[in-house]
RNA sequence: GCCGGAGUGGCGGAAUUGGUCUACGCGUACGACUCAAAAUCGUAUGGAGGCAACUCCUUGUGGGUUCGAGUCCCACCUCCGGCACCA
């Protein structure tokens, strides 16, 4: 090790004695204990828990969990409840080698595990609530494992399978594909093989559509609702969620609108359409408007806004639609046109109409007032059109299921006397801030109640009509009457004419306070939507910018995540065709996911694990040399490095597929490179196919070329054959209906006339697979499910598979003496007769145990849940609680588990929904991924490199705060990173330059700042002239700490904590730089510290004089004013060269700085003699001469 | 091959999103303290030229847009992740 800071100097800083000290004290306190029952705001932040491996805590656990532990602490300081737990996941493979190696039960070597785990991480002071400690191995947990797995039996969505699975040689042990990395297990390398087994499977593709589409599912719990008034929806009819969009077209030359005329209903809409998987609603209205019109050349103008929810009743589906919409507005470039497909022609023609024609005539009106408000230099007519909204997340939310009291009612804006304020109610009761409303009367004009309300509610007597708004329909609870209101408001505008007030009665007056409200802060005054909308869009006539509040995903992880799990769930939408084998009574289904190229198909291909293969040649000539083609074949798939492009291989079966769509006949041949479990496992093939291309060059089948390139030479070269052509730009020739339409373009349609001729079906395909769920293996979760024979017998499908009643479970794991899996691929456990022969559950007779176990994925699917309430007897969780603290705020892991642990874990999340066991669709809110820690040579660390950095060794000569800080400064925290000892003496230096600060404190919290780096000094000529001192304050160091409060919040919040950490080491050095520091100023250091130095800062803080812990104190206010600069510095560029620089008050005029810059020293010298062209001025930052 | 992400000093890395490139830290050099060393503190530190003031060059390469580009656009090179017989 180098040379390392805390020699004698530093002897009174001694991380070994203060972090015990404190570590004792936080445990003893239970400070970071969450509470179950709190009325508090809830933050639940999740670290993936550890595998206990023998070989201790890894520096790059730490970097993670120090990540989260400094958000968490944050967040307490905020006054979050927070749940940060941690646990165990510790069923696996490496500790189970131990115990095959040294015979110790693999209970015992875990208990000794997790023993030195917890004790390191206890030594590095995370903040973790041990009270909620779980372990996937403990009895009581896994007990909840297998009943989650009963519940997947029971649905049918756990069987039984015979399959090839891929065995690991080595490990004894069956691999799922996603475990399979080149060829080789994932754990040890070895070359895997293929092996008939009867396989336990969890169905997770019933759930594939729903994993894909919940990627870009959108919060919807926090944006307006809107019901159609002119097509509400109908009672008893079912309720259909989508995402869908509106485009606007507008011809600029005419002014006129593209609308769909529908042909069977009587109403003309706007391009409407649904938005797709992964699509943004940009692109989704382009293509709606290119399906549904033709018109191909349009530019964006805006989006108009959205997502709005809106729910109608769609009568062309005969259902009612809860849409969430948005709408975006395009022009007209030109008129080109393509060809619309016959079944878009049969449901609507385009026709381009007036804006006011629309009214009445569109079917989703309701959204409307909102778009047309948003339009730009048109001024659409929308009277008639209300905006009816319903109240579904301000308070005041409808509740579901009880009716709706309806009231004609008025809505009043009341303006001050005098100055530009309005009247606004703050009621008491409730978090609730609305504008006057009041019912009317019989007999009572809508002014006249307004009137009568206004005096009543305020007291104000001399209210005067301004302005009739117009209409409102708002659907709300009402919770002093409790109960759902339906009001059809009047809103009016009124002006006081003077400050005339009577005292307003006890009874009104304990409902609610009378503020004035400024024009500005009315914006967000009050908490009903529809009132917004009043005031920004009826009164102010400005659209409300509903995205701002509203279109957040439900998830918020990054893109290059989401992208990860869409490409492994690998979604591809196409036909199924079904095809008759000539002179056989056989038919094939193939799946096509290009079917472009149909009119290409020359021949078929079927994959040599296909059953049919024995079937097709039975009996012939071909049967003896394709059965040992297939053998062969299957026997050369198994060994490692096969290609399949080089050994590309095949052999005819002598018989033909029926090919009506291009009355041809297929010749059927067995390939190598055809996948038995994707589609069918048969396909036809073309000459648009790379590999069908070589294939049949290599056994000279006959080829039929329809798509060419535009350039002649090549289209030329494609015709010969001579090369293989697939290209978006190609143009088709057949079908000759098709006929010039590019390859990109023409696929929907194919797809139709597909369709429309009955040659297929739409049908979707996934790449992703079932889940092999069995393990031969002992240290995992017993399958708790029984074999019966005799049962079997009664059983349809023979298998006689009983389930473990849930009472006796937990199915223990009994103890082993020997602990390696058979020869024969059974679990060790098949060896204990004692405890395979039971009784079975259902008829008593003799039955035996499932030996499998399951995977290690299995615990971690739901261990966020059982945090939640970890130690229920009854439940896995109790839904109560898990209403409270899930969905899981913030989970943070390594990038190697977002595609399968992520899957897996969200697809137990759905199931578990749908049982109505958990509250949300969604597991985790917001995933990040830390980059992994490299040893100092750039290596992976490891045990056999022998450069493995022990975190034991670094808390004992730095200290765990050093350890934390250096792991948070070393580099980008989502970036994989070196480790570098050097670094870690810099990081120490800092912590004891922070303990030397306190020195300086000044208790009496007098102070005056005496120097400043002029980097920092937003007012450095003011310190230059020595004014600082004179006037002796320290608003110039109070300048940079807020400065810092700013940063550090901010870039906690986006994990940029080494950014976070060098902001504060430059305030540090500041103030190292001062005589005195006065207590609030290193309070605040302190303060922002903490979370990623909790102990060092923990003692300082009590050294100072505080009684209670530093991280129970509230997180420091960033106050804009006092961060605010009086002057900046502007540079002077002189054709974009930086030639000299001054300061200038910020509010000065642009003239003044243009002309002190011209007049600076540096810039004359370049400018001198020659005419300056332009000069731009940049505000706060530059002036730019042009000459 | 396809999809992501990134290339900035001797090193780890900053850069208010188009506005002073190299913050902060490490390392190095010199100085102070010391009998000496360590630690600590101070100064310097992208490159080239110059005694100096100062000048020119510089964010993987080449082009473009702009008053101004590390940042945007086009082409290329390199590296890292993920997927990869998915018809």
């Amino acid at each position: 090790m180098k040379k390392q800071p805390g020699g004698p100097t530093s002897r009174n800083y001694d991380p070994a004695k203060i972090e015990k000290k404190w570590q004792k004290k936080w445990e003893a306190d239970k400070l970071y204990v969450a509470k179950d029952n709190s009325k508090a705001k809830k933050f639940y932040g999740l670290i993936e828990f550890p595998y206990p491996s023998g070989d201790g805590l890894h520096v790059g656990h730490i970097r993670s969990n120090t990540a989260m532990d400094i958000i968490a602490r944050k967040r307490r300081r905020e006054g979050f409840n927070v749940l940060y737990p941690i646990g165990w996941d510790a069923f696996g493979l490496p500790t189970e080698n131990y115990a095959i190696k040294t015979g110790i039960q693999p209970a015992v070597v875990t208990k000794k595990n997790t023993d030195t785990f917890r004790r390191q991480l206890k030594e590095i002071g995370f903040s973790f609530d041990w009270s909620r400690e779980v372990n996937t191995t403990d009895p009581k947990y896994y007990k909840w494992t297998q009943w989650i797995f009963l519940q997947f039996l029971k649905k049918g969505l756990a069987y039984k399978k015979s399959m090839t699975i891929n065995w690991c040689p080595k490990d004894l042990i069956g691999l799922a594909n996603e475990e399979v990395i080149d060829g080789k297990c994932e754990r040890c390398g070895t070359p895997v093989e293929k092996k008939e087994k009867e396989q336990w499977m969890l169905a997770i593709t019933k759930y594939a559509d729903r994993l894909l589409s919940d990627l870009d599912a959108i919060d919807t719990s926090n944006i307006p609702h809107i019901i159609d008034s002119k097509n509400s929806p109908k009672p008893g009819k079912k309720t259909v969620e989508r995402r869908t969009i509106q485009a606007l077209v507008r011809d600029p030359k005419t002014g006129k609108f593209l609308g769909l005329k529908w042909k069977k209903f009587p109403w003309t809409t706007f391009v409407i359409g649904g938005v797709e998987d992964g699509e943004d609603i940009i692109s989704a209205a382009k293509r709606e408007v290119l399906e549904e019109t033709g018109y191909s050349d349009i530019k964006l103008t805006q989006i108009l806004g959205g997502p709005v929810k809106s729910e109608y009743f769609a009568a062309h589906k005969d259902e009612n639609r809860l849409a969430i919409t948005s709408a975006v507005l395009f022009e007209l470039v030109s008129d080109s046109k393509r060809e619309v497909s016959a079944d878009e022609k049969a449901k609507h023609e385009p026709v381009w109409m007036e804006m006011k024609d629309m009214n009445d005539k569109v079917m989703t009106c309701s959204e409307l007032p909102i778009w047309l408000e948003r339009m730009p230099d048109s001024k659409p007519d929308f009277t008639g059109k209300v905006p009816c909204f319903t109240q579904v997340w301000e308070p005041g939310t409808v509740k579901q299921g009880q009716p709706f009291v309806e009231r004609n009612a008025i809505l009043a804006i009341v303006k001050h006397w005098s100055e530009d304020k309005f009247i606004g109610l703050k009621w008491k009761k409730v978090d609730w801030r609305t504008l006057i409303t009041g019912g009317i009367e019989k007999g009572q004009s809508a002014e006249q109640a307004a009137i009568a309300e206004i005096i009543e509610e305020t007291g104000y007597l001399h209210p005067k009509l301004k302005k009739d708004l117009g209409k409102l329909e708002s659907k709300f609870f009402h919770v002093p009457k409790n109960e759902n209101r339906y009001a059809h408001f009047d809103v009016l505008y009124f002006e006081l004419k003077d400050s005339k007030r009577n005292a307003l009665s006890e009874d009104e007056y304990s409902k609610h306070e009378v503020v004035w409200v400024d024009r500005k802060e009315m914006d967000s005054f009050n908490t009903p939507m529809a009132m917004r909308y009043v005031w920004k869009t009826m009164f102010c006539k400005k659209p409300i910018d509903f995205s701002s509040q509203a279109a957040k995903p439900l998830l918020d992880w990054t893109e290059s995540i989401k992208e990860l799990q869409r490409n492994w769930i690998g979604k591809s939408e196409g036909v199924n065709l079904s095809f008759k084998v000539k002179d056989m009574d056989l038919s094939f289904e193939m799946y096509d996911s290009i079917p472009q190229t149909f009119m290409a198909q020359t021949f078929t291909v079927i994959a040599p694990e296909h059953e049919a293969v024995a079937k097709l040649v039975a009996g012939t000539e071909f049967e003896k040399p394709v059965m040992e083609f297939v053998q062969r074949i299957k026997q050369k798939k198994a060994e490692k490095g096969f290609d399949h492009v080089r050994d590309m291989e095949g052999i005819f079966t002598g018989r033909y597929i029926d090919y009506g769509p291009a009355k041809r006949q297929l010749p059927i041949w067995v390939a190598s490179y055809v996948l038995a479990d994707y589609g069918s496992g048969i396909v036809n093939c073309s000459y648009h196919d790379e590999r069908d291309y070589a294939f049949a060059k290599k056994y000279n089948i006959p080829l039929h070329p329809v798509l060419f390139p535009e350039d002649p030479i090549l289209a030329e070269k494609v015709r010969k054959q001579e090369i293989m052509y697939r290209e978006p730009d190609g143009t088709l020739e057949e079908p000759v209906q098709f006929k010039g339409r590019r390859w990109d373009e023409v696929r929907k349609d194919i797809i139709d006339y597909i369709v429309e001729n009955g040659w297929g079906t739409r049908t979707t395909q996934y790449k992703l697979r079932d889940w092999i769920f069995s393990r031969q293996r002992y240290w995992g979760e017993p399958i708790p499910v029984v074999h019966c024979q005799n049962c079997a017998i009664k059983d349809p499908k023979g298998q006689g598979i009983v389930p473990v009643p849930e009472k006796d479970l937990p199915v223990l794991l009994p103890k082993v003496k020997n602990y390696k899996p058979t020869e024969n691929g059974e679990s060790p456990l098949a060896a204990i007769k004692k405890w395979v022969n039971v009784k079975c559950p259902k008829c008593k007779g003799p039955a035996k145990r499932e030996t499998d176990t399951m995977p290690n994925w299995a615990g971690s699917s739901w261990y966020y849940l059982r945090y939640a309430d970890p130690k229920n007897k009854t439940k896995f969780a109790d839904l109560k609680k898990l209403k409270y603290w899930t969905p899981v705020d913030w989970y943070n892991g390594g990038m190697e588990h977002t595609t399968l642990h992520l899957l897996y874990s969200r697809f137990w999340h759905k199931f578990l929904y749908d049982l109505n066991l958990v509250p949300t669709i969604e597991p985790y809110t917001k995933r990040t991924s830390h980059g992994p820690i490299l040893a100092e040579d750039g290596m992976r660390m490891s045990k056999s490199r022998g450069n493995v950095i022990n975190p034991d060794t670094i808390v004992k000569s730095v200290g765990a705060d050093t350890l934390r800080l250096y792991e948070m400064f070393m580099g980008p925290f989502d970036q994989s990173i070196a480790w570098d000892m050097n670094n870690i003496a810099g990081v120490r230096r800092f912590i004891e330059k922070v303990w030397k600060l306190k020195e300086k404190v000044d208790l009496t919290n007098k102070v005056i700042g005496k120097t400043l780096d002029s980097r920092l000094r937003p007012t450095s000529s003011l310190a230059d002239s020595g004014l600082l001192g004179a006037c002796g304050n320290d608003t110039v160091i109070d300048n940079v700490i807020h400065k810092t409060i700013k940063k550090v919040s901010d870039d906690i919040e986006t994990m940029r904590f080494n950014t976070a950490m060098s902001s504060l080491m430059i305030v540090v050095n500041e103030l190292e730089k001062s005589e005195r520091i006065s207590k609030d100023q290193f309070e605040i250091i302190l303060q922002l510290l903490a979370p990623f130095a909790p102990h060092v800062t923990e003692e300082l803080w009590h050294a100072i004089g505080n009684k209670k812990s530093i991280h129970i104190s509230s997180w420091p206010k960033y106050d804009p004013e006092m961060a605010k600069d009086s002057e900046v510095k502007m540079m002077v560029q002189v054709n974009g060269k930086v030639r000299g620089s001054f300061m200038v008050n910020v509010d000065q005029s642009e003239e003044e700085v243009k002309q002190m810059a011209l007049g600076l020293e540096e810039t004359k010298k370049w400018i001198e003699g020659k005419e300056v062209k332009k000069v731009i001025v940049v505000k706060r930052k530059l002036v730019s001469i042009v000459i």
